[in-house]
Order: C-alpha cells, then sequence, then structure tokens
DNA sequence: GGGTATTGGTTGAAAATGTAACTATCAACG
DNA sequence: CGTTGATAGTTACATTTTCAACCAATACCC
C-alpha cells in the first residue's frame, strides 16, 4: 500500500503522465455512452406505445425495411446474438407483429415478415425514427455526418 | 392484410419507398453497432484478465484517469446511472481494486480511490487501450478522427 | 448407407441491467 | 427544535442479456 498515494495524492490530481490518452477520447467509451444518450432519447416511441425493446425494435425494423428475411440473416446483418434475435422474434410473434414460414427447401431455416399490425408499428416508428435522425443530424454539417456515417459504418463493419 | 404485400411480395425487395432513411443511416443504430463491436473487441482485455464488466472497466478508468472521486462524479461524468456504479463499485471493493471514504464533512458522500491493485490493473489496461484505440484509428484520417471524436463527444453531451 | 461435423434455431441457468422504493444524511424553513 | 425536501448511495424485484448446452435438419465423407 506505501505507493498507494501515487494518484490522487495532492486531493485534485488531474492528469497522469502514463496515460496515453484521454478517457474521454477512447472510442469504445465515447460509442457507448453516445450509444446510450440518443438511443433511450429515441426508445420512449417504441417502449410506450408497443412495450418493444431495443432489440425487438432492432428486428421489426430490418423487417420492416428490408422485407423477408431468416432469423440469422437478421443476426449477421445487425451483428446480434443469435439468441438475442430468437428471443425478440418470440416476443414479436406473441404480439401478432410478424410470422414464421419454414423453409420446405431447408427445413433448419425459417423465413420471417411482419404481419399488417407489424408493418404499420413499423411504419409509424420509421417515421419517428426519421425525425429523431434529422433532429441529431441538425446539430452537425452536412460534411460531419457523412464522415460520422462513414465512420461508424467502417466500425461497424457494415455495408 | 390488404398491403400486407407491401413488402416482400417480390421476395427479394430491396428498396421501401416509404422509408425516408436506410437503417444503415439511423445514427443511434449505427452507434449501437459500433459501440457493441469496438467495445467487444477490447472487453477481452479486461474480462479474461480481471473478470471485470463493462462498467466496472469504466469506473477503474475514471478512477485510474481522474483520480479520487465520488461515485456520483462517476455517474454524471459518463452518464451512467447510480445502481450501476454502485454496485461495480462494491464489486470493484470485493476484489480489492478500490478503497471507500466517507466525506466527514458530508457523511452522505464517499470518495472513492484505487488501492495499489487496483492501480495497477488500471496501467495495464490502459497500455492496452491505447494501443486499441489507436489500432482503430489508423483506419481514418486524422481528420476524420477529429470530426469523430467532436461528434460523439456532442452526442453523447460530454465536455 | 452410416457416422461425424455444421448450421439454424431454442432453452435454462447465471449474470447484468432497469426501475422503484428504500435508508441515511444534510439543508432549509417554520 | 421539528417538519419537509433534497441528495448520496443501496437494495429488492422484474426484465434482459449472456453463456453453454441442446435439438433438429442438412452436409460431408468414408
Amino acid at each position: 500500500m506505501s505507493d498507494q498515494a501515487a494518484h490522487g495524492a495532492g486531493g485534485a490530481m488531474q492528469d497522469d503522465p502514463d496515460a496515453k490518452f484521454d478517457l474521454k477520447d477512447f472510442l469504445p467509451y465515447l460509442l457507448n455512452i453516445s450509444a446510450e444518450v440518443t438511443s433511450s432519447g429515441f426508445a420512449d416511441n417504441y417502449k410506450r406505445e408497443y412495450g418493444m425493446t431495443r432489440t425487438q425494435w432492432r428486428v421489426l425494423f430490418h423487417l420492416g425495411r428490408y422485407g423477408e428475411m431468416t432469423a440469422r440473416d437478421i443476426c449477421t446483418r445487425s451483428r446480434t446474438h443469435k439468441t438475442k434475435v430468437s428471443r425478440a422474434v418470440s416476443a414479436l410473434e406473441d404480439i401478432r407483429f410478424l410470422k414464421r414460414q419454414r423453409n420446405l427447401d431447408d427445413r433448419r431455416f425459417e423465413s420471417l415478415c411482419l404481419t399488417t399490425e407489424g408493418h404499420k408499428a413499423y411504419k409509424t416508428l420509421c417515421g419517428k425514427a426519421g425525425s429523431y435522425d434529422r433532429m441529431l443530424m441538425s446539430q452537425f454539417t452536412p460534411e460531419e455526418n457523412a464522415i460520422l456515417r462513414r465512420c461508424l459504418r467502417q466500425l461497424a463493419n457494415l455495408s
């Protein structure tokens, strides 16, 4: 415990010479915080109205936006673990937002698609997502927005 | 059911005219995925070696980087809910990575600081975080990096 | 064909998180 | 004082997520 005083001894230490970078520059940290802040800001829309969770919203959004696909497709495209998707799919099925259909060629697959209800919810939420996104974007210049999205897509290994 | 066919009818529908924006452009979604990808890429470092969770790492990082502070300070600075911080602090105390000390002026507060062990772990992880961050940065130009971080800090309401 | 590996998807138990109610301390005001 | 209200932090309970094992269908390979 002798070098315990090596930090915070003065009570208000500000910079650690060993620290190569500020915490507020650590990309995973920054990404987590901003993801949390922006997501929970939007979550009210699907949570209050439909009682959906974030993963469920993600599945709904995928099916609504890109049409029929399998659970595995959603996993791959959204980098989401299959158990998360599996449970979200069951929950969406329970509230009649999607239907599953076994593929007859390969009976392991089942293709998922939204019901009318599901698609209606998707459309409503999609509109809100659009304005929420525009609201977020409005604080940046078009160039910043382009760069931001390009960097994020690359970090996420998307497209 | 009439507009059920509005999606996926052709089997490989690509674009919904109602969709104002692509899912891959929705900022909260992009942020979540890239946060998930980059964080879990780094998480092995503290998970395998120290059995720490992401929140615990966040607390450790704050105390290591900025020195002694209260749980509430960490909540505010990292936009993390107090119950999450509370549990992370307990866990870090259990493995002797930090110590609490009641403030005698106002006994509601307790200031937290790392033990020698905790600080050692912090330094080790900080080094790894540095190189991980540089690795992530290396795929972007300096301008892109600057813009990316500035945008993220703003989205996160950080400093 | 028959064994083995792989893949799509599910399930159960453990861990983490969210929410709300709680304790304890202090401050403000009568 | 005593009451009310705020604040730092904890705890209990429900929900969600993670992890590993699992089932069923297909592919591979001898």
